[in-house]
DNA sequence: TCCTTCACGCACGTC
DNA sequence: GACGTACGTGAAGGAT
């Protein structure tokens, strides 16, 4: 027999915070309705052995029943923010857990789970709902029944029919009429005035119906009761209404795919451990037993000759690779999974098919893949095109929690509870003793990981689009994806010459000055390690200490610059750590990945990581290339055109947080600034020091530049306090006046994280998310850094939007033009290009076109460009 | 026992 | 605030 138990999550949440004192976990996140929850949950897995589980959860916001009815729920109060924040936990345990959790826009979890219900029971599944409310009892039949919470979570009462004969004298459906005339205060629903429980029952009894008890209201008796129902018929309709559950949700999930099969052990340990539940890891069993169980079968072919039934559409592919670096890992195998049949392909018998390549190359072919840049970027040095990628498993995961530490296929597997895949850790080991497992053990991995795939694609599709991210996922990022492959294919030239002779100058002034600094502290000793260092200037020279990290005296820049005019020491050691920087990080570290025969570097742009919504960059990292000082500014001279004659062209936004943050906030002065093109940070002083334009001070400017900077990075007062090498309190008072000046940037920073708190997440403009649990957090850091994330994301995760939108646009526009010139580099609100000379200004026109109207916003998007024959030059 | 590898903290480059 | 890299350091791991 299919039993199918259905949770009303919110209910039960709702229970479980107030049935419990305030738990929380060392990191001081709240626990206790989680805690709560979690033993509910294990109660009824134990207890209810369900084949099919779901929990229902209310979408927020407003419901169909507003539109009939908008003070609905009016005098609920709002949802504690201790426990808002313990709802996406409660998502987290679920995934691990592997059930299914669903809401719908529109419709509260009632409805959810009326419509399930209604439908199981239709197809004779046994039903049983868990929920603390009594509205639900209106479901119960013969077989559906509903246990209501009691006291606490864990005393129930379970209602079928003669259950709510005995308790109500009621029939289930009469359940709506009771709620009809007596009203619910708590969802707000009317009623009929002075109709209570007992009266609603005595007339139901006689009259079976709302709609009967007000047809003969002459018949009812008692003159007072007989005015109350006249006047109030309207009212005894409406409550009826709105106290009926639907049974008609549209819902995207078939019964079929709730059925529960058991939990991940590590993944639900993992989540205990991290919410310190250490009571419940004992209920979950012994891991031992389960851990160890094998994989379920996933049947394979190791394929020694390619056919065309191998190659259809869609498949899942996997292009397996050693090593992070896929500019120069080798293929080791390929993993190959569609309605034909999961394949493993060694490597020598795909790259040398023309049926393989031809299929990779087709744009009709829709193939799945898990970080599909890496494998096009792989394959692209094997000259093999790889085109139609309908879907990518690590950029699906990582738009729907960027937080994850881990967007790996065995990860994504365990989460969304499909087909178990080991660990690539597992297969291929690590770090030195990292190599290629047996074919047949190699061939089995792959398979299997191709085979998770297409049903990882579904799980992750579906929630792309519960979410409304599916447009940013198909049609932002998972474009951007080839582009950015072709970038880092592509390459940029360095010109190793150049480097090798900045290097040999700083080598001799280096070798000098460690000579000098040697003198000066009457010993030698290794500049580069901070411990050493500490003990010549804090013991030897004794020099007072300013600061202290964790292993010893701080040696950071800011503490030597304290120094300075101390001892001459100091002056000698900063221009050594400058030096030392360029030196040992950017002139030897280009040098070591520039390829020998180009002089290229080809970096490698991680898409799938920041929570924020940038990139990053690696191997080298082109995104911290020096600038701010002249002499590190230099090594950009190193960075050159790969034509001769050509051009590099930057492309910069200016101000782009800060103008995001005046169109989101639509504060009408800070809008002004741009729109009537001002210095931004003059007009900031302007604003907040009360002065006329020509009376803003250089440390006026400074400071309002400092609180601008602190505004886009999102840093507390005593960030900016050590920015500006004031108090804290000076900080503080700094951003007060800063939030005065601009009432609607407060208004939004105050409302952003309301809403957060609400909902548990943010989002920019494209609907890029960032889940911030720790809003709820009792600890003061972590829920002031949380805070500050939620206002600051949305203007940092939209300016990343923005310049990635210009990027696929101007993909478009160069491959349908005729122009010579390439897109190299993205550096946040940059973007880098080299061009033949004839096509510099169109390329010019061009860019400037398309990034300033990339999105359209209520300020304009203002773009430098420059040009030059080195990227130095370009300024 | 010695040598290599690894994880970690510190410092500093960019936006 | 977010990133990535280089370096030094002490501990773990592996070979002898």
């Amino acid at each position: 027999m299919k039993k199918l138990v259905l949770i009303d999550g919110n209910s039960i949440a709702y229970r479980a915070f107030f049935a419990l004192p305030l738990l929380s976990n060392e990191k001081g996140d709240y626990t206790n309705a989680v805690y709560g929850f979690t033993t509910m949950l294990l109660k009824v897995l134990e207890e209810e052995k369900p084949t099919h589980l779901l929990v229902a959860f209310d979408a927020g916001k407003s419901t169909f029943r507003h539109k009939t009815y908008a003070a609905y729920k009016g005098t609920r109060q709002k949802t504690p923010s201790e426990l808002s924040g313990q709802i996406p936990m409660i998502h987290k345990l679920l995934d691990a857990f592997s059930i299914k959790r669903y809401e719908a826009k529109e419709y509260e979890a009632d409805d959810i789970i009326g419509t399930q219900a209604v439908e199981a029971a239709k197809k004779g599944y046994e039903v049983v709902v868990i929920t603390g409310d009594k509205d639900l009892l209106q479901l119960v039949d013969d077989r559906i029944e509903v246990v209501l919470t009691r006291k606490g979570i864990t005393e129930v009462d379970r209602y079928n029919e003669a259950k709510i004969e005995e308790r109500y004298g009621l029939t289930p459906k009469q359940i709506i009429d009771l709620k009809g005339l007596m009203g619910d205060t708590s969802d707000n629903i009317p009623g009929v005035p002075g109709v209570g429980e007992k009266t609603a029952i005595k007339l139901l009894t006689q009259f079976s119906d709302v709609e009967t008890v007000l047809a003969s209201i002459n018949e009812v008796s008692g003159k007072k009761l007989k005015e109350r129902l006249e006047e109030n018929k309207e009212l005894a309709i409406l409550s009826k209404q709105l106290a009926t559950i639907m049974t008609e949700v549209p819902l995207e999930t078939a019964l079929n795919d709730l059925a529960y099969n058991g939990f991940d052990y590590q993944a639900v340990k993992e989540l205990f451990k991290a919410y310190a539940f250490n009571s419940l890891l004992n209920r979950i069993g012994e891991d031992e037993d389960q851990q160890e169980e094998a994989l379920e079968e996933v049947a394979f072919e190791i394929v020694s000759e390619i056919k065309e039934d191998h190659l259809i559409s869609p498949s899942a592919l996997v292009i397996e690779m050693l090593g992070d670096n896929y500019h120069h890992a080798d293929i080791i195998g390929v993993g190959l999974a569609n309605k034909n049949g999961n394949y493993f392909i060694p490597t020598k018998v795909a790259v040398e098919s023309t049926l393989f390549q031809t299929f990779m190359a087709d744009e009709k072919k829709e193939k799945y893949l898990f970080d599909a840049k890496r494998a096009v970027v792989a394959l692209a040095w094997q000259d093999i095109e790889l085109n139609g990628v309908a879907f990518d498993l690590q950029m699906a995961s990582y738009l729907l929690d960027p937080s994850l530490s881990s967007h790996e296929m065995s990860d994504i597997a365990s989460r969304k509870g499909s087909v178990r895949v080991l660990e690539d850790e597992t297969v291929y080991g690590k770090g030195a003793k990292q190599g290629i497992p047996a074919e047949q053990q190699l061939a089995e991995h792959l398979s299997r990981k191709a085979y998770a795939m297409h049903v990882l694609k579904e799980i992750l599709a579906n929630e792309l689009k519960e979410n409304e991210q599916y447009s940013l996922f198909a049609e932002l990022e998972m474009p951007l994806s080839v582009i950015l492959g072709r970038m880092e294919k592509e390459g940029i030239k360095v010109d190793r010459g150049q480097l090798q002779t900045m290097g040999g100058d700083l080598s001799t002034r280096l070798a000098d000055l460690e000579k000098e600094i040697h003198k000066e502290a009457g010993e030698t000793f290794n500049i580069n390690s901070p411990k050493q260092l500490g003990q010549v200037l804090f013991e030897t020279l004794e020099l007072p200490p300013v600061k202290k990290t964790k292993t010893g005296y701080s040696t950071s820049a800011d503490v030597l610059e304290k120094l300075a005019g101390s001892h001459p020491i100091i002056e000698h050691i900063l221009l050594y750590r400058q030096l030392g920087k360029l030196y040992s990080t950017y002139i030897e570290g280009l040098l070591k990945v520039a390829n020998e025969e180009t002089g290229k570097v080809h970096t490698r742009f991680n898409q799938a990581l920041t929570q924020t919504g940038r990139l990053s960059s690696t191997d080298p990292n082109l995104q911290n290339i020096p600038i701010r000082l002249e002499e590190g500014r230099k090594i950009r001279k190193a960075f050159v055109p790969s034509h001769d004659d050509w051009l590099m062209v930057s492309a910069d936004y200016s101000q782009i947080e800060l103008r995001v943050l005046a169109h989101i906030s639509g504060d009408e002065r800070m809008k002004e600034a741009f729109l009537k093109n001002m210095d931004i940070h003059t007009k900031t002083a302007m604003d907040v020091f009360h002065v006329e334009e020509d009376e803003v001070t250089d440390q006026m400017r400074r400071s309002a530049k400092a609180v601008n900077f602190g505004i886009v990075y999102g840093i507390s007062d005593y960030g900016l306090s050590q920015n500006l090498n004031i108090t804290r309190k000076e900080a503080k008072e700094f951003i007060d006046r800063y939030l005065a000046s601009y009432p609607d940037v407060k208004a939004y920073m105050e409302n952003v994280v309301k809403e957060a708190k609400k909902t548990g997440y943010v989002q920019t403009l494209l609907a890029r998310r960032r889940y911030l649990p720790e809003l709820a957090s009792s600890n003061f850091n972590q829920r002031s850094f949380a805070e500050r994330t939620a206002m600051n994301t949305p203007i940092q995760g939209t300016a990343a939007d923005i310049i990635k939108q210009a990027m696929v646009i101007m993909s478009e526009e160069l491959a349908n033009s005729s122009l010579k010139a390439t897109m190299l580099l993205q550096v946040h609100d940059e973007l880098i290009f080299e061009v033949a000379p004839e096509d510099e200004q169109a390329l010019k026109e061009l860019v400037t076109n398309v990034m300033e109207n990339a999105l359209s916003l209520d300020v304009p998007l203002q773009v430098d460009v420059l040009s030059g024959s080195s990227w130095y030059d370009a300024k």
